[in-house]
DNA sequence: CCCTGATTCGC
DNA sequence: GCGAATCAGG
């Protein structure tokens, strides 16, 4: 399986929206919980609660170990192979770090829809394919922001038996998603395709905004996708 | 043991 | 760039 941007975004989402690797890995398929931290970390994710990233003196601790002659370890894997790359030759570096109170501005969940700009004229116009072209007061998220949900094994519903699933995407059908991932009745839309785009025209109206003078843009940046997570 | 994310490094 | 192997805390 290859990184599409399809995918990246989809681990994007889901991994800002608090879903663990595991899941992300299940959701995606094809790839592995490594894999997709380390693609988060590749793609500058990172940073989310770690169980193993709060001490300081693991270093010296490491150190201390790797400088040890014994490694009672039994290993059933037949390759090894990765052990070197301890420089015990490094000092460890004191690290004091006061700047403890920083307060992280991109993590806001309670962050309220921002101000409507209901006075301003709208711009109308048409698109290439003949869709609406939306002002920033009247459109939504492509994917309103949801909080994510356990995922389950994508098992088969009769509810969604005839709903367009991932396998029923092609080149004439609307790609945009209905739902969310994992959850029973995530579909996709499937109407036919505004010609020369992978969504139907009205999707297309979505997907494709139409670029406003200066003046007229919505400042604050959009919600992050997510929000406390549910159990 | 299970889970988690972080890191390393051969490919 | 990718991801298995490995580490390490919960």
């Amino acid at each position: 399986m290859s990184w599409t941007e399809e995918r990246i975004a989809t681990l994007t989402k889901l991994w800002e929206g608090g879903s663990t690797a595991s899941e992300i890995a299940t959701e995606l398929g094809g790839v592995s919980r490594n894999a997709v931290i380390g693609k988060a970390h590749r793609l500058g994710l990172k940073a989310r609660p770690s169980p193993v990233k709060a001490n300081e003196k693991k270093a010296a601790k490491k150190k201390e170990a790797a400088a040890k002659p014994a490694a009672p370890k039994t290993k059933p894997k037949p390759a090894p192979a990765r052990k070197a790359a301890e420089a015990p030759a490094a000092k460890p570096v004191e690290r004091q770090e006061p700047q403890a109170a920083a307060p992280a501005s991109n993590s806001n969940p309670q962050q309220p829809m921002p101000d409507k700009r209901s006075d301003l004229p709208k711009i109308v116009s048409y698109g290439p394919g003949g869709f609406l072209r939306q002002g920033p007061g009247d459109q939504q998220p492509p994917i309103p922001p949801a909080p994510p949900r356990r995922l389950v094994p994508a098992k088969p519903d009769p509810s969604i038996a005839d709903k367009t699933s991932l396998l029923d995407l092609n080149d004439r059908v609307c790609r945009w998603p209905m739902g969310h991932p994992g959850e029973a009745d995530f579909h996709f839309c499937g109407e036919k395709v505004n010609p020369g785009f992978p969504y139907c025209v009205e999707h297309c109206g979505r997907a494709y905004q139409a670029q406003l003078p200066r003046g007229a843009r919505r400042p604050p940046p959009p919600l992050p996708f997510g929000g406390p997570r549910v159990r």
